[in-house]
DNA sequence: GTGGGGCATTAACCTATGTTAAAAATCACA
DNA sequence: TGTGATTTTTAACATAGGTTAATGCCCCAC
């Protein structure tokens, strides 16, 4: 909480349109945003110029290219809103430099990474073991709420799979 | 360093044979482990029995299932040697204690759970974007090393294929 | 050296998903 | 309410990868 305090207030608020990207694959991208509301997606544009969905960014979430951020190289995804969305912008080495001054930061810092590597894991996990089928099914259950704001088309992006074929999984 | 260190010196040391397990999935277990020397697999095993590795570890790596340690919940996978390995067994939770008491150990574990998620991300991305033989081709390309040091039917599991898939994917 | 066990290859056939294109449904809004 | 735009469905065909099974290979224990 004291981080997304931090945030929330030195932070530089941003409205982001509905189709507006946050900032784009490719791009330099030093900040880390705190979705206040809206809903946005993660994805990737392959060589071929196809495009695949990473995660779907929902209120209450910390989402920035830790790569770029970090490493300082190009972002590998894009971020864009799929509703209008609230944003608030810091520079994530400010936050990094935070947690160097306050133990409590570090210990919060460490949680959302924590938690953001066993989001990924499972991620992986779901794409390593189960069928598209079972992909579906999966996020049908755990997240009704979010595949009801969904297009199919993001859904199948999302899960790996043409727009087409989740069409044909869902005729059964 | 520092981290690597304190386990290394509080740690107790373990040897485990070719093909033993260190932990098995579905068992608790709340050690994380320094691999000093030696080469492992953490696979998982499906519903209908097939399995499916997660990741290779080498000789220098921190260890451990996340989830178990963290949630106390068994362990989605096991952790098994592929050759004779030393290591080094600590509680997690010693660690995170720890690392409440030391800004120094704290940035050291925000650094580890960075690249984690970094190499997590990566995972994400080329099981996601990209097909079979791509995958094959980048591994070759980016660990030539480990893949000499695998046999296929592991590599095949790492890359979500059957051996016989990747048999053919050799052939061309 | 012999025999057994696991690994790799090959082949034949099967299924899931991709591709393309057209039709149908839905939505957005003038 | 009508009309164009977008999304979804359907169909026909192509391809990657799965499944099963047979064969050969290699290593190692005896």
């Amino acid at each position: 909480m004291e981080l997304q305090n931090y945030i929330a207030k030195n932070g530089i608020p941003l409205e982001i349109e509905k189709g507006k990207q946050v900032f784009a694959q490719g791009e330099l991208c030093d900040y880390v945003y705190l979705v206040k509301s809206g809903l946005l997606k993660a994805f990737y544009i392959t060589a071929d110029g196809k495009e695949t969905i990473k995660s779907f960014i929902q209120a209450g979430t910390i989402i920035g290219s830790l790569n770029a951020a970090h490493c300082k190289v190009p972002s590998t995804f894009s971020l864009e809103a799929l509703s209008r969305c609230e944003l608030v912008q810091v520079p994530f080495n400010e936050l990094l430099a935070l947690s160097k001054k306050s133990i409590s930061i570090s210990q919060e810092f460490i949680q959302i990474l924590l938690s953001l590597s066993l989001k990924k894991e499972r991620r992986e996990y779901e794409l390593l073991t189960l069928s598209a089928t079972e992909r579906f099914e999966t996020l049908c259950k755990d997240q009704p709420e979010l595949v009801k704001k969904l297009t199919q088309n993001d859904i199948a992006k999302y899960l790996g799979i043409t727009p087409v074929a989740l069409s044909r999984i869902k005729h059964k």
